[in-house]
RNA sequence: CGGGCUGUAGCGAAGUUGGCUAUCGCGUCUGGUUUGGGACCAGAAGAUCGUGGGUUCAAGUCCCACCAGCCCGACCA
C-alpha cells in the first residue's frame, strides 16, 4: 500500500485525557480512532492488524475442531430470562424495538448457542461437537477505560463445547488449554502469559485465566516461579500453597497482569436452564456437559501495544504487523522515485507486505512515523544509498543498519521474513 | 455507581480581579527556499468558547442545571 493514499494521518500529540498507553500509541499511529468512551473504529492500519489476530486465532480453533459460526449480537430478552440473567447480568445493553419488544446485545452468548444447538444434537452419536465465533461484543461497563483493555464494545472470540460426560470435557479443556499456548506463542506473548487458576468455576473448583504481565495491567496475580503457574488476587485468600509444587504462598511473586482468555468449564449450567439433553447407548437421557472458552481480539492488539513498544512507539511482532515492510523513499530525485516505486512493485509480486512511504514529506517526518507506526522492517532508499546501489535495511527493535544491494533486497526479506 | 479533574478552530493548549476585534503551536491552503530524525520565510482560511438557563451596562471568565471525556475507587458471568 501506498502510504500517501492512506486517510488516515499520525498525530504527534493527542490530548492529556488519553493517558492510557495502548490508546495513545494506536491513535497516534492511526489504527484506531475513538468515537465514544469504550467504543472504537479500527482505521485502516488497525484493521489490518486486528485481522491476523483474528486469523491466528481462528488457525487454532480450526485446529482442535472448532467450527466458525456466527450468531447475531441482537439477542430476544426471553433467552436471557431462561437463564435468570436479564436481571443478574449487570453488563447487559438492554433496549426495545417500537413496538416494546425488549433485546440485548449479546455480552456472551451461552443463551444463544445452547438453544442452538438443541436443535441439532439429540444423541451420544452427536457428541462432542465445538463451536466458535468471533464477534463484537457489548458490555455496559461501568467505566470504560485504558483503551482497547476494557471497552463497552469489543470483539471476542467464544468457543463452546458440548460432551456427553465430565472425563470428555476434561480432556478437551486441557486441548483447548494447548491451543491457547499456541496462539500466544505466535503472538510472541508466551514467554510473558501465564495460566492463572481463578474463581468463578460452576463446575470445577477453579477457572483458568491467562494473564499477561504488563506494568498497566488492572489485575494482580501471585505467580508460582517454580512451576510457572499464576494465582488471581480473587483466589489468592483460599489457598496456603501451590496446587502443583507446593511452595508456600508466601514465596509467590505479585505481579500486574492483563486476563487476555479464560477458560470455563460450565458443566449443565446452561444445558439444564434450556432443556438440552441427549440419548445415550442405553436410550437414557443425559444432561449435556460444556465449557467455554474465551480470547478477546481487541484486547490483544491492546495488550501488545502495551507490551511492545519504545519512546518512539510500538514495535509489532511480525505475526500481527499491519504491514512486514515499511519502505522510504528520502529524496525529491524522479530517477530514484522510479526506483522506489519498482522496487516496491516488485516486491508486492513476491508477496511481501509492504508500505511504501511515498508521500512529499520530510525525511524527519517519515522516521518518526515509521517508528510510531511500527512496522518490523525499515527500508530506506535515498542519494546516499543510491550511490552503491543499496538499501538501508533495519529492524525496528534494533538499532543496526545494514546496507544490501536493491538486487538482493527480495531474497534478503523472504529469507528474514 | 460514589469521589475528583476537564471541556476554547480538525488536533494540542493560553486566556489575569468579568471589559474593546478571543491568543498561540501543530495541521490545512497559496507562493518560494529546503530533504537522513517531526525544516524555513511570506501570506491565507478556519471558533454557535460542551449545551441550556441565569446574574450584569457587559460573560470564554460569575451562578444553576444538564451533557460529554479522563482519572481514583466499587463493579467486571
Amino acid at each position: 500500500m501506498k502510504q500517501s493514499i492512506l486517510f488516515t494521518k499520525t498525530r504527534k500529540e493527542i490530548g492529556n485525557d488519553e493517558v492510557s498507553l495502548n490508546a495513545s500509541l494506536l491513535i497516534r499511529g492511526g489504527f484506531i480512532d475513538k468515537l465514544t468512551a469504550g467504543v472504537y473504529t479500527y482505521l485502516p492500519l488497525g484493521l489490518r492488524v486486528i485481522n491476523k489476530i483474528q486469523n491466528i486465532i481462528r488457525e487454532e480453533m480450526d485446529k482442535i475442531g472448532g467450527q466458525e459460526i456466527l450468531m447475531p449480537a441482537l439477542t430476544p430478552k426471553e433467552v436471557w430470562e431462561k437463564t435468570k440473567r436479564w436481571n443478574n447480568f449487570d453488563a447487559l445493553f438492554k433496549l426495545s424495538n417500537i413496538e416494546g419488544k425488549e433485546y440485548a446485545l449479546g455480552a456472551t452468548h451461552e443463551e444463544i448457542v445452547t438453544p442452538l444447538l438443541k436443535k441439532y444434537i439429540f444423541s451420544y452419536k452427536d457428541l462432542p461437537k465445538y463451536i466458535y465465533q468471533i464477534q463484537t461484543k457489548f458490555r455496559n461497563e461501568a467505566r470504560a477505560k485504558s483503551g482497547l483493555l476494557r471497552g463497552r464494545e469489543f470483539l471476542m472470540k467464544d468457543l463452546y463445547s458440548f460432551h456427553a460426560d465430565a472425563a470428555d470435557l476434561d480432556k478437551y479443556y486441557e486441548i483447548v488449554k494447548l491451543a491457547y499456548f499456541n496462539i500466544f506463542k505466535r503472538l510472541k506473548l508466551d514467554k510473558i502469559t501465564y495460566l492463572t487458576l481463578s474463581s468463578g468455576g460452576a463446575f470445577s473448583k477453579y477457572s483458568h485465566e491467562f494473564q499477561t504481565l504488563a506494568k498497566n495491567g488492572e489485575d494482580t496475580i501471585y505467580l508460582c516461579e517454580k512451576c510457572k503457574i499464576a494465582y488471581n488476587k480473587e483466589v489468592i485468600d483460599e489457598i496456603t500453597q501451590c496446587e502443583g509444587c507446593k511452595l508456600g504462598k508466601d514465596k509467590f511473586k505479585e505481579l500486574k497482569a492483563i486476563e487476555t482468555g479464560n477458560i470455563f468449564k460450565l458443566g449443565t449450567r446452561f444445558s439444564a436452564d434450556f432443556g438440552f439433553k441427549y440419548k445415550d447407548k442405553n436410550d437414557k437421557e443425559q444432561e449435556i456437559i460444556m465449557g467455554c472458552y474465551g480470547i478477546g481480539p481487541s484486547r490483544i492488539m491492546g495488550t501488545i501495544v502495551e507490551v511492545f513498544n519504545d519512546n518512539k512507539g510500538i514495535i509489532w511482532p511480525e505475526s500481527i504487523a499491519p504491514f512486514l515492510v515499511h519502505l522510504i523513499l528520502i529524496s525529491k530525485d524522479n530517477a530514484l522515485a522510479k526506483k522506489a516505486e519498482k522496487l516496491y512493485d516488485d516486491l508486492t509480486k513476491i508477496g511481501i507486505q509492504i508500505l511504501y512511504d511515498d508521500r512529499d514529506e520530510t525525511a524527519g517526518t517519515k522516521l518518526n512515523d515509521s517508528d510510531l507506526i511500527g512496522i518490523p522492517f525499515r527500508l530506506i532508499l535515498s542519494e546516499k544509498t543510491a550511490k552503491t546501489d543499496s538499501i538501508e535495511v533495519k529492524k525496528r527493535d534494533s538499532q543496526k543498519v545494514e546496507m544490501i544491494k536493491i538486487k538482493k533486497i527480495g531474497d534478503y526479506l523472504k529469507k528474514a521474513l
